[in-house]
DNA sequence: AGCGATTGGTAAAAGCTTTTCTCAAGCCAC
DNA sequence: GTGGCTTGAGAAAAGCTTTTACCAATCGCT
């Protein structure tokens, strides 16, 4: 302890916090001797009093990652200045292993909890609406009157649809996921309101050999063939991209692609490198803690759910530049 | 508090916690009681008190997750039992901010430390050595006298040769990283072992095209072919496969390819899906959470190197059957 | 019935900070 | 020179739990 450094307890506190009043002499000391040893203030002791940990809690059923990782990495980031840790707890959609985790999370005092996954249509399993703790939802679907964070898949979709326009292809199909995913829908409504009804709209499955098969469906039909795909994620832009060379169809000549996720380790090693939306996840992350911070402090935050915007991202697979920076 | 439904603070504490004596009547009385009021001890003030927290810190500089997540996963399975939460931090190679995440966990009375990395020959750049709680290392380069826990690259790439010689093949060539690798030349030196050195081995670097490319050159050049590929990678074996397949040389009919990582977006999309050698990085978090766990609580750990084995993971790029289970 | 032993429970301390209250000393002004 | 301030520092309480020490009451035994 510090104290033992010269003053007593009380004192020793007060220099280091810059409060109460005292020498200005004396407190330099303490503050010179207390750096000289290495001194630091016992979280946990000080948390007991002020009821706060500077700490919270990040939930999350995602195992791969693909999506919690950046919403953790936006988090941290936000928070770190602020002296907050996050603890990382992925269930994998076990509402008991969940039910544990948020018990202890409690146990430890957490300031807040960040739910997240992996769709914005499904619920974590375990219930996070009556804690005595602020939650906020982050690429999850949250509870009435908490606060929300997601991406807006409506206005991405609309910046990829728009950029194959201004590439200029007009005939532009769209294929994507499952139905039931409410990201497959607002994607798929937004580009039938800019790309209108003329080409089809091919919902399948998140994979690669999705895409694949789908290039095979559209170019086994026949008629004119599309000159561009809106790939509902960057796998299935993928297997497509994959299926129109070996076709012999040339991408961005011939057709453009484009993907949504921006997930480098599948955009980037496409042939050629994907265009896509990225629905900037550390942005989100960013937001969820500060939100969460503030909640904890007690500042007013307006309830409800907040769409973040998504970004282009410009590589090679529609032909086009990127737009100057 | 759960004395207000019945009886004092200390008789409450022992009730609950088994401990002491008292009437077997009142001890289930008050954990009745506070199960009902839902009441769970503050982890904070236990912590003062037993200086255990119950939490560790994990330092990691793989942004992707790629190594981290599956090492996560593991801990977090092994110390959930025990009550244990883990704060992620993830610096990116950053000195700076890596200490300020070192000082937060150590500020929050982290019970110990587990320092993971994307490379087994690289240090964090922090140092963790005088530290006054536990580290150990997981997948990254750990200091004299340390534990450290890492994959045994040496066995894994024998495993992939092997299986190579056992579904037939005899002329087996090495694609690969960089041979500054750690990683790279163990595997290679395995490669040898039981290859011998009648086909080449070709550095380059962690990347499908580099896959490509390799097999571009194998190609290239005068003389039988390989009829198998041990790839250093699941991303170069990935991009290896696509090459064969754009030549018209059939996998795994005419060559084998083989991968290392099992990194499933990777292995699993491949055409057709790799059989790969997977690193156990679950059970390698597994086994560096109990270790921790023993350090902090002062049981006895043998400092030094733990090479975990790998499996392999048997899919259909290579033929040959997966040996039942 | 009386004494020691056992039982069932409470009071208090400790763990480390922060904050509020108190106190002694020094200062100024009259 | 003395009364009222200001100043600088320390004492104490609070925050929540666990543990040790303690005390009153009951029990068993002769």
């Amino acid at each position: 302890m510090a104290a033992a450094a010269g003053v007593s307890i009380s004192t020793a506190s007060k220099a280091l916090n810059d409060t109460g009043r005292m020498g200005a002499e004396t407190r330099e000391r303490v503050k010179r001797i207390a750096g000289e040893i290495g001194y630091r203030p016992n979280a946990l002791a000080r948390g007991l009093l002020s009821k706060r940990s500077f700490t919270i809690g990040l939930l999350t059923n995602d195992t791969y990652g693909r999506f919690t990782l950046p919403v953790m990495a936006g988090i941290s980031d936000a928070l770190v200045d602020h002296g907050v840790s996050v603890f990382l707890c992925a269930i994998e959609d076990d509402p008991a292993l969940a039910q544990i985790h948020v018990d202890a999370m409690l146990d430890k005092q957490v300031d807040g909890i960040i739910a997240t996954g992996k769709r914005l249509d499904r619920r974590l399993p375990v219930d996070l609406s009556n804690l005595h703790v602020p939650v906020v939802y982050a690429f999850t679907e949250g509870t009435q009157n908490s606060v929300t964070f997601r991406s807006d898949d409506e206005q991405g979709a609309r910046l990829a649809v728009e950029w194959l326009a201004k590439v200029g292809r007009r005939r532009i199909a769209h294929i994507t996921g499952p139905e039931e995913f409410f990201s497959v829908r607002e994607r798929a409504g937004a580009y039938h309101a800019v790309a209108g009804h003329r080409e089809p709209v091919l919902y399948g499955v998140w994979s690669e050999s999705w895409g694949h098969e789908a290039v095979e469906q559209l170019w086994k039909r026949p008629g004119e063939k599309p000159d561009a795909l809106f790939c509902g994620n960057d796998q299935i832009a993928r297997g497509a991209a994959d299926a129109l060379r070996e076709r012999g169809v040339k991408v961005p000549q011939d057709v453009s692609v484009i993907g949504f996720d921006n997930w480098e380790i599948v955009a980037a090693q496409t042939r050629p490198p994907l265009t896509t939306v990225d629905m900037e996840l550390k942005e989100l992350g960013r937001q969820a803690g500060l939100t969460v911070l503030a909640l904890a402090e007690g500042r007013p935050v307006e309830p409800g759910v907040r769409k973040l915007p998504c970004r282009l991202i410009v590589r090679q697979s529609c032909g086009g530049k990127a737009p100057t920076e």
